[in-house]
DNA sequence: CGTATCCTGACC
DNA sequence: GGTCAGGATACG
């Protein structure tokens, strides 16, 4: 599931294949698409081109010459596939993009549950983002704040992308194991020194994921310290890993080191 | 706060 | 052929 270090990666491909050049065509290949990108919008895009490529959160933002943004959410299973438009159409392409030097960027999304909206020029359309995770500059006092008035579990704080932006079901639980806090503490209630352990481990976990994913796309096995673990010993202190559901999603812990 | 919705591959 | 997964959003 692309979260932060993922779209982070997946941007940084985007930016490399596509800025500086111009928007031959656009193609809209799934019906679930073009609910988000009609075809008054995909006529804005073509002959564009495209000035620069950001990241907020999960969102990659896509700045064209007019003014307008394409913004994009991998949700689940969303990716860049980079190729050239003399390629047959690659398996699972939603959104094709192909650049006057027949470079062909693909949406690929076997779920189709990702979303791509047109933001057009002064309208900032993005949903309301806390402070991004990888931002170096966010201190304890920002994480604080954010909890101070969540009478939510932890877990479900960390989900929140208006308290904080980029964490997903998976970084989300294993911060929460590299900082020993139970996912259902509830957020208004951890002090100080855990917010400053919880900051402290998501910057840990997300830059240890950047890592990997610079490396290759998969999870490779024994990636995670609890997230799809249940049952199996926790490496720290050997207890088995316990799956409990919050909020229809699944959250992996170990029940005996991390603590409410 | 919980639950349904979107989607489709994977799995039973 | 039914169920599940899951990020974000909408709704009760």
């Amino acid at each position: 599931m692309p979260e932060l270090p993922e779209v982070e990666f997946a941007s940084r491909v985007l930016r490399k294949a596509v800025v500086g050049k111009t928007v031959r065509d656009v193609k809209v290949l799934h019906r679930s698409q073009r609910r988000g990108l009609p075809p008054r919008d995909v006529a804005r895009v073509r002959g564009a081109s495209i000035s620069g490529i950001e990241r907020r959160g999960k969102h990659q933002l896509i700045s064209l010459s007019t003014g307008d943004t394409l913004i994009v959410h991998f949700r689940m299973t969303g990716d860049w596939l980079v190729d050239v438009s003399a390629n047959p159409t690659p398996e699972y392409a939603r959104i094709v993009l192909e650049t006057d030097d027949g470079t062909r960027v693909s949406l690929v999304d076997p779920r189709a549950l990702s979303a791509v909206t047109l933001s057009r020029a002064g309208e900032a359309s993005l949903p309301d983002l806390g402070p991004d995770a990888a931002d170096p500059t966010i201190d304890v006092t920002v994480v604080e704040r954010a909890l101070a008035r969540r009478r939510i579990a932890i877990k479900l704080a960390l989900l929140d992308q208006r308290l904080l932006a980029g964490v997903g079901n998976i970084y989300a639980a294993e911060a929460l194991w590299t900082a020993r806090i139970d996912p259902r503490a509830i957020a208004s209630s951890l002090t100080r020194a855990r917010c400053a352990r919880l900051l402290d481990a998501v910057r840990t976990v997300l830059e240890k994921a950047a890592r990997w994913t610079g490396r290759y796309r998969e999870n490779g096995a024994g990636r995670f310290e609890v997230y799809d673990r249940e049952g199996l010993p926790c490496s720290r202190c050997g207890a088995r890993i316990r799956r409990i559901v919050q909020g229809g999603r699944s959250t992996y812990f170990c029940p005996r080191c991390q603590r409410r």
